[in-house]
RNA sequence: GGAGGGGUGGCUGAGUGGUCGAAAGCGGCGGUCUUGAAAACCGUUGAGCCUUCGGGUUCCAUGGGUUCGAAUCCCAUCCCCUCCGCCA
């Protein structure tokens, strides 16, 4: 949610900005018109309610002297009435004013590139080189069947299209995977790790703006209120929605290794080959709760973290900037990584690292209470993916392969794979 | 699944129809005392919304209802706890 006070004071500045973020029409203008609608009847109907008040208080004394109140409880009758007629005028301004603020996205920050798409991205910097082959690299689709550690045919055997079994060293691989980066990240990023629960109910989804727009991305599990957590993002950064937080709790750092289930609802014919997208992945999360004046800092930090995973596993990767038209809705900025994928020739996501300042913060009610003792703030809320375990895995397998067709195991990952060096052979 | 109990402010916990946004304690903040701190004592301390900035209004799990008037009575829903059954 866009902070009120913001469309009020400069209805213009924000329609221009939601422009850069592709939001057609003139929400702005309706916006204004209903806060205005809103506000007229509320004053109006709290006006009522202080006659009728007012009256009633003056009943009970009557009562109390013994004296006759019929002529004050008509009276109070009549405000009833009128109170009823005009609190249904401001329902009704309310639903909708409320309805167009959860579906408007956040505001970008000033110094965020303004595109249409992921071409008008900014390259940040790139960090470590492409290793060269002197083999023509296979894609992880192929090598993975070969090497008996991916099985995409028995996945969808049980499942269906986009599910992957993995099998041995790959299953293995995936859990070294997801305890080295939970075990980084809380040694040395300071990051509390939570097991959150993997069924959420729609008000977290709201809170991190999942609903009420994306709900076709979404599983929903029939006959319950629940879905299945698209992203750790979610359970993480509502587990404190409606506190006040004390200042001196922030910044919170929560870390957790989740599945993470996607309908890829129009996503037909992407990336349909191997485990890139995947209905279920696994996927180690950051998030962090912030003062609105730290927040900056964090993302630059909680980005670091990311990136150090794939410092550690020696992966070639860049940071991009994302441009107003490729970011997440909460999102205010986003740094993503891409890392090197020799067998596709491209750099392909493997983290996404936004800084929604308080945008999900408003949606779900998350404050704190400065340290002088003043009203309570919004926090700002950081979410980044530390990373995705099965891009990771599809990272390691295509960067690591050797001419005769196994895999080496990066040297941070074997004590977490039993001190096995080489996968196949 | 069956039976029962309960959801009140940052926390504990009173309050069963009117002046109750709500006792008391704890915690927080300010002060007295002290070289300093602790203790003691005094004062103060919820949140949202509207505002002509005087004030008004709403909130005691959530949503309805009864009543001139609801934290308090009724109904539904959600959540928590205890016991029984089942179960990893």
């Amino acid at each position: 949610m866009l902070s009120r006070d913001l469309l009020r004071e400069k209805p213009e500045a924000v329609a221009r900005s939601l422009a850069d973020r592709g939001v057609e029409g003139e929400p702005v203008v309706r916006w204004v018109e209903l806060d205005e609608a809103r506000r007229s009847s509320i004053a109006e109907v709290e006006e009522l309610k202080r006659r009728r008040n007012e009256a009633s208080k003056a009943i009970g004394a009557i009562k109390k002297s013994g004296g006759d109140a019929t002529d004050e409880i008509a009276e109070v009758g009549t405000l009833k009435s009128r109170i009823e007629e005009v609190e249904t005028r401001r329902a009704e301004a309310e639903e909708e004013l409320e309805a167009l603020e959860l579906s408007l996205p956040n505001l970008a920050k000033p110094d965020v590139p303004v595109g249409p798409d992921e071409a008008s991205n900014r390259l940040e910097r790139t960090v470590g080189e492409p290793r060269r082959f002197d083999f023509e690299p296979e894609a992880h689709w192929d090598l993975g069947p070969r090497l008996g550690i991916l099985d995409f045919e028995r996945g969808a055997r049980v499942a269906g299209a986009r599910f992957t079994a993995l099998f041995g060293a790959g299953a293995r691989l995936e859990r070294a995977l997801s305890q080295f980066m939970l075990d980084l990240h809380t040694t040395e990023h300071g990051y509390t790790e939570v097991l959150p629960p993997f069924l959420i109910n729609a008000d977290a989804l709201v809170g991190t703006g999942q609903l009420p727009k994306f709900e076709e991305d979404l599983f929903k599990v029939q006959g319950t209120g629940y879905y299945l957590v698209p992203t750790a993002e979610v359970p993480l950064t509502n587990l404190h929605r409606g506190e006040i937080l004390e200042e001196d709790e922030l910044p919170v750092r929560y870390t957790a290794w989740t599945p993470c289930f996607r309908s890829e609802a129009g996503s037909y014919g992407k990336d349909v080959r191997g485990l890139i997208r995947q209905h279920q992945f696994q996927k180690v999360e950051l998030v962090q709760l912030t003062t609105p004046e730290t927040s900056d800092r964090a993302l630059a930090e909680l980005t670091g973290h990311a990136e150090r995973v794939l410092q550690l596993l020696e992966l070639p990767y860049r940071v991009v900037t994302l441009s107003t038209g490729d970011m997440g809705f909460g999102a205010a900025r986003t740094h993503d990584l891409e890392v090197w994928l020799p067998g596709q020739q491209a750099y392909r996501e493997i983290s996404s690292c936004s800084d929604c300042e308080a945008f999900q913060a408003r949606r779900a009610n998350l404050r704190y209470r400065p340290a002088d003792g003043g009203k309570p703030r919004f926090v700002h809320s950081l979410n980044g993916s530390g990373l995705a375990v099965g891009r990771t895995l599809v990272a390691v397998l295509e960067n690591y392969q050797e001419a005769n067709g196994t895999v080496t195991v990066p040297q941070a990952l074997r004590p977490y794979m039993g001190g096995l060096e080489r996968i196949g052979g």
